[in-house]
DNA sequence: ACCAAAGCAAGAGCAGTGCTCTCGAAGTTG
DNA sequence: CAACTTCGAGAGCACTGCTCTTGCTTTGGT
């Protein structure tokens, strides 16, 4: 692998790579719904028609961000999941440093956040390309449980009977090795992380939250609760 | 009040609330980014520019529309607790009912929804005007667990000390008569909630809920206990 | 080493957009 | 009735995503 295969390929790789990059200064500048082909193309010195060797569409381009975007974030995750494993922390610290480090990369990267779990932008439905990036975090997260599971410092959250054979399905499905009933409180808490970091991000705390970091720690602490990962 | 003022004044609000009501319909159809004031005006027989007499802007025609939505959702949002009250229906089902309620609103209305509780569209800061009516869930959400708090029935969570003041400070400017401890998890289960109906409606649940009312009920239900509104 | 095939940038062009300006017709008010 | 305001229509500007054609350069097989 990493053949040199000319000048050619290379040149693609590189133009491409450029192009996003571009893309993603733009992106950061003056959001998703203003992202312009022509724009791109013109800062790069080229003219539009030409990006359309290396993007079909616009939507091409933005589903191209998305992944790397996805990728970014859970990368991000990742790492802040080591730091705290490697520092010894026990699950209910990784996990809320997993949150801490969704939010930071959040705040660091608003249209980007906004690209991958804001409201989705054309008529669209997420390639199939995007499913794998997209899990990255909440592989985390589950990794997190699974961590506290097998070291007995788990706390089963209750499950109605009617979601049961939904919370098998789930488990075998992509939590493998973990007890049926914090399946779906992992889900759920997933979801409402990314609730806490939408709103903050959306400026749906205006007025109503100042202290965004101590109630963001708080907020974490709670959904670690809510998982079964108690405090102390 | 009501005067009749005359053709001209009639004719205005006819033409503008004409004019919202087209613009729904396209957002319906096809979403914001590709709502088109050209569009929305050819259909309604006039000319692009004439529009302009109506909403200085394609962001205030958006704007409007961002306001009747919270409107639109706060109103369905008061209907569900009263209806449960009605029923006689303790503090923990009311909160239910309302989080099911904002659920079918949003499930009825996706691109609305993603209007006012997705990524903002332009550059963009929330106007004044939709501070008001954003408010009005969050109302609901609080009255339910006053009424619960009144009742004897609310369980206070913990706070930690470093987030004392903000409680208070919050308790003060929204939640009068509330004990601090509730309030940033009333303030942070609202917007999980959000998390979770939007995840569902922006196509994150896809491969991972599948029984997805059931999956909401049950993290409602979760949702309630956090604040402080535990089963029976 | 040559030459056809493929990849590429450039330009023109189409249909559509938000928005501005001007002009004449209509309604409103003294 | 006259002065004034409001409105719809049309033309026009700068911009967008995207397509198509035209030549040039690189590539890969003989």
């Amino acid at each position: 692998m990493n053949t040199v295969r000319g000048a050619r390929e290379r040149a693609r790789i590189e133009v491409t790579a450029a192009i996003k990059d571009e893309a993603r200064r733009r992106l950061a500048a003056e959001g998703a719904a203003k992202l312009s082909l022509r724009a791109v193309a013109r800062e790069l010195g080229m003219v539009s028609s030409a990006l359309y060797r290396y993007f079909p569409s616009r939507d091409d381009l933005l589903t191209a961000l998305i992944i790397d975007a996805y990728d970014s974030l859970g990368a991000a995750a990742e790492e802040a999941d080591a730091h705290a494993l490697a520092a010894g922390a026990p699950p209910r610290a990784r996990w809320i440093a997993v949150c801490e480090s969704v939010r930071t990369w959040a705040l660091r990267h608003p249209h980007e956040y906004a690209l991958v779990y804001g409201s989705p932008v054309p008529g669209y439905s997420a390639p199939a390309d995007t499913i794998g990036p997209a899990s990255r975090v909440g592989n985390v997260l589950i990794g997190v449980v699974r961590a506290a599971y097998e070291g007995r410092g788990l706390a089963l959250p209750p499950l109605p009977p009617a979601l049961g054979p939904e919370a098998d399905r789930m488990t075998a499905d992509f939590a493998e090795g973990l007890p049926p009933a914090v399946v779906p409180a992992l889900v759920a808490a997933w979801a409402q992380l990314a609730g806490l970091v939408s709103f903050e991000l959306f400026g749906q705390f205006k007025g109503v939250v100042e202290e965004r970091s101590a109630f963001f720690a708080h907020a974490a602490g709670q959904l670690a609760h809510g998982v079964g990962l108690p405090a102390v």
